[in-house]
DNA sequence: TTCGAAAAGTACGAATCCGAACTAAATATC
DNA sequence: GATATTTAGTTCGGATTCGTACTTTTCGAA
């Protein structure tokens, strides 16, 4: 039964976050904080409305996101070169390295996941969330 | 790479509760209180402790959450016969109708996802959150 | 039996997140 | 080419969540 899928994709986001909050060295950033510096890493200087489909945040929850990484001098905001209504984030060198200790955690947390589950569930896995992506976006999850 | 993996767990969690939110006719309850009251219909009264455990909340954000469903009059405290410390939640009828309109709600995304996946997958993608669960929760995720 | 953890909850102020209204720039329409 | 709509992002006040400290009860020993 697929309610429990539901409640149990909500406990594991959880227990993600606890695993993130116990991390040592501690990495003294929040959840969602943590996300926006991995995916910035990885995706390179993006547009806020990038981060905001990466993740499903509500938008002015990432403004203050945004604020405060910016107040932390992890990233900068700059103008679009393109569109003048767009902001560009770019991590700086120290929000760089902040994201490879994010980034190490997170890995950290993979390491542990692949001991005990094959490629191929994992692989599984990623499809099934897309899936869920999609079907709660179709099914009237717009924003 | 399973960095993204768990970008994408919380992707998908976010985009669940647009879902939820956006689900006609509107339910009127937070994401907790929606998961609490699935939970308490399907798992019968239970003690804070285990509704702790099934969601991995904070003690304190429950102790919230809880206030609000028993001001709605959804669910009632009452102390616990086999332990004087605890506290046993019930639903009340009303609450059990609330609980009901939730689920359906959480059983029409099932439904779609159901048509986009075959039962093994999704099989595999409980077992995969079982484990992730277990691998944070070891990891360094206590409470 | 009594004393020291451990467990179950709550209280409260601080941090975070969200909804609604807003500004400004790009795009579509007539 | 003027105007309406859409897109990108912010602001602000209220709701939610969290961290820490606290109370009460139970359990395990000395």
């Amino acid at each position: 039964m697929s309610i429990d899928l539901i409640l149990q994709l909500h406990r594991a986001t959880h227990r993600v976050g606890l695993f993130l909050a116990a991390w040592k060295p501690a990495l003294g950033v929040s959840q969602a904080e943590a996300h926006i510096l991995a995916f910035l890493s990885q995706a390179g200087p993006s547009p806020i409305g990038a981060v905001h489909r990466a993740f499903a945040h509500k938008r002015s929850t990432l403004t203050g996101v945004l604020d405060r990484l910016e107040t932390k001098g992890w990233l900068n905001r700059e103008p679009h070169p393109e569109d003048r209504r767009s902001t560009l984030l770019r991590l700086t060198p120290k929000g760089l390295k902040q994201a490879a200790r994010v980034k190490e955690a997170m890995g950290a947390l993979g390491q542990a996941l692949a001991e005990e589950l094959s490629p191929h569930a994992l692989a599984a896995t990623a499809r099934c969330l897309e899936a869920l992506e999609h079907a709660a976006e179709r099914a009237g999850g717009g924003d």
